[in-house]
DNA sequence: TTAATCATGGACTTACAATGTCTATGATAT
DNA sequence: ATATCATAGACATTGTAAGTCCATGATTAA
């Protein structure tokens, strides 16, 4: 019942790309050491968020990441399902019949967290923080 | 990002004594048979719901596990705290800042769900339940 | 009072997923 | 050509959940 730490790199690191978004790419070297994480480790938890479409990565010489999808619309759920899964909180392994009200009252409670994930986008936050600075 | 097969346990245990509610306490033998797990297993989860204060164990011949709260009461979330603590869903390690909006988004969430899982009482289900059967 | 029946707690082991490392490979700019 | 980058596979490490085993103490029934 907690997020990973992939999902905790991840987002720090998507907030970066946020902050300082520009047409050249910033290589994971960089954004490996200000979070005191591997390089070889991160640029496996990026590649997650380029499979999903939200990032894109460029090889080669002063290669590295950079936004692909529109900073506006990325969501904190889009980035923790796509580095932790979209398997349901709660999975019985028995499933003695269809329609268990167990799971779909545990799914209701998990559907309601999620859309409030949903709802709030990582511009938000970067907008609040600036105007308190 | 999942909640426990202990968690999976408390909640049958916690359905089958509601539903089968008596002076007489139910052996934890018999409770762990349909659920296909060990007695002493299933035994140590029991203790932290009695700890809880949700049931009480009774010793000796005869003895086993009976409600010891009102059964209108309990809530999906007191038996999930019981189970899997209430450390957040997200904690990061730097606390680079106090009133960090990451972590307080996170926390909004998660009281999102946290507050329909209260809302959700055990007992609910099993008339639901009843009236469909 | 004795024996059988129960829950409990400590010390384990086992299983598995998260976390992380190392290295070879292929892509790209200079 | 060469240095710089991301990537992926094959590991090793760590940590936690899940489960076992057994000794102990409480209680009841005989
Ligand atoms: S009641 Fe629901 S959660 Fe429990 S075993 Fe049946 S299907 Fe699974
Ligand atoms: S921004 Fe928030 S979550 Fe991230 S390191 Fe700072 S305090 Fe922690």
């Amino acid at each position: 019942m907690k997020l990973s730490k992939a999902t905790d790199y991840a987002l720090h690191t998507m907030f970066h790309l946020i902050k300082k978004e520009s047409a050249k790419p910033i290589g994971v070297q960089q954004l490996a050491e200000y979070q005191d994480v591997s390089p070889t480790y991160l640029s496996k938890i990026l590649t997650k968020l380029v499979k999903a479409g939200m990032i894109e990565s460029i090889s080669g010489a002063q290669g590295g990441y950079k936004l692909k999808r529109n900073k506006n619309d990325i969501s904190f759920l889009d980035i923790i399902h796509a580095i932790e899964g979209t398997t349901p909180l709660f999975e019985c392994d028995f499933h003695h019949h269809e329609g268990c009200l167990i799971q779909s009252e545990i799914k209701n409670a998990e559907e309601k967290m999620n859309e409030h994930l949903r709802e709030t986008k990582l511009i938000d936050l970067v907008k609040k923080e600036q105007r308190l600075s």
